[in-house]
DNA sequence: TAGGATACCTACCAATCAGTATGATACAGC
DNA sequence: GCTGTATCATACTGATTGGTAGGTATCCTA
């Protein structure tokens, strides 16, 4: 491991550079919320102290807590920033006109791809046992939305036949926990892109398992 | 969650009950181990104190400290309790003689049941950011040996013609990735049994979710 | 029955770290 | 130039916790 500079992505920092104060308190606050996104990646949530964020920031930690309330709410908006673009994706699918299939496929893309970004880790590992219960509960709910609108994709996919009849709750688990598992192993193999490997994993799950009377795959 | 009566299966510890000392060490240690793994499954690795252990097994800490070197070997035993009974699928599987889709199939029923024991939490999370790199290493390649496992069944497969051809890779990752996700959410519902779940995952990764032309399952 | 080994405990240390008290500095508007 | 506010730093606290020092009771053996 390279230190500090494998994952550190020289992104300028809105204190770096320049000595007189930028007013603009957004920009900054996400700084801190991305840099505490890359520090969670590298060394996981425990393990990353408000000073280690804060010395990425070249800042000191009060400044963080300037723009943050406290480490809790650090993980929750890494959480949310890595959820959101799969709720997106899920409410942009529900207006497709194609069949369920096709829109579940546009919504594990989505998935896929928000596992692989910055925030992937940090949506993927959060709600444990290192929340709130109030935070817990609101992650949950989040989570369980996007549960529940893949398992009713499933379930009109097996209506309207263009998805294998199923389990919708345990395929469900399935789909999630294969793409979630990405954010495991895309830190050391980061060979492909987040969409390329969304691509890969919907492949996987459309075939299954056992050939096909087609026999070859249209890749 | 009702606190510490949930998961709290009131295992006699070999300390309780009675006061003249039981002279097993090997007995002690593995209730040493087991309830590091039932409290990491609680409250996760991190939020676990060696005296929470030692107060679950009514117990001092230096006792704990008495059976095992320091809080890393805890999380790497139970890292080992729980992947062992993949590996020795792995082998099982491999003497069997039967399709390269039906000993993938035995392999992924340890693989879930393992995933869903007692130990699955603390083998699935362990690795990551929280151990010396000599026991990271060590973890990779055990967990690297499953993997390689899988890729050859999979291969193995695609030639016997009994599955699918695709990528070896991202198959096994998709795999392994779903079964892992399994101690995530089975803490929290415990309504099937380890082997139900590896049946239902086997049955959703086997069809895939395109309509095959038989139409039904064959559950 | 002395001496050693085993098994366990009380009390403590040292380090880490989330979070804060306090105050300095710069800038905007007047 | 003056004042209030926004922004940031130094230096600290309080609590947790991994790990240990040192001692005690019990058992086995010679």
């Amino acid at each position: 491991m390279a230190d500090a500079s494998a994952d550190a992505v020289p992104r300028a920092s809105p204190w770096r550079a320049s000595r007189e104060r930028v007013h603009d308190r957004q920009v900054k606050r996400e700084a801190v919320i991305r840099a505490a996104a890359h520090a969670f990646n590298r060394k996981g949530y425990h393990n990353t102290s408000l000073d280690d964020i804060a010395a990425a920031l070249e800042v000191s930690k009060p400044t963080v807590y300037y723009y943050v309330s406290n480490k809790e709410q650090l993980l929750f908006e890494c959480f949310v920033a890595g959820i959101e673009p799969i709720r997106s994706g899920l409410r942009q699918a529900r207006a497709l006109k194609a069949s369920a299939r096709e829109r579940l496929k546009a919504v594990l893309d989505h998935y896929g791809r928000a596992v692989a970004s910055e925030f992937g880790w940090s949506m993927v590992r959060a709600e444990d046992q290192d929340l709130s219960p109030a935070m817990s509960a609101h992650i949950k709910s989040l989570k369980s939305e996007i549960d529940q609108g893949i398992r009713r994709l499933l379930r009109e996919g097996a209506q309207d036949g263009s998805i294998h009849p199923c389990d919708p709750k345990m395929t469900a688990f399935a789909l999630a926990g294969a793409l979630n598992w990405i954010a495991h192993w895309y830190r050391e193999d980061q060979s492909m892109t987040g969409a390329d490997i969304a691509a890969a994993f919907i492949t996987v799950f459309e075939n299954g398992l056992m050939p096909r009377a087609g026999g070859r795959v249209e890749r």
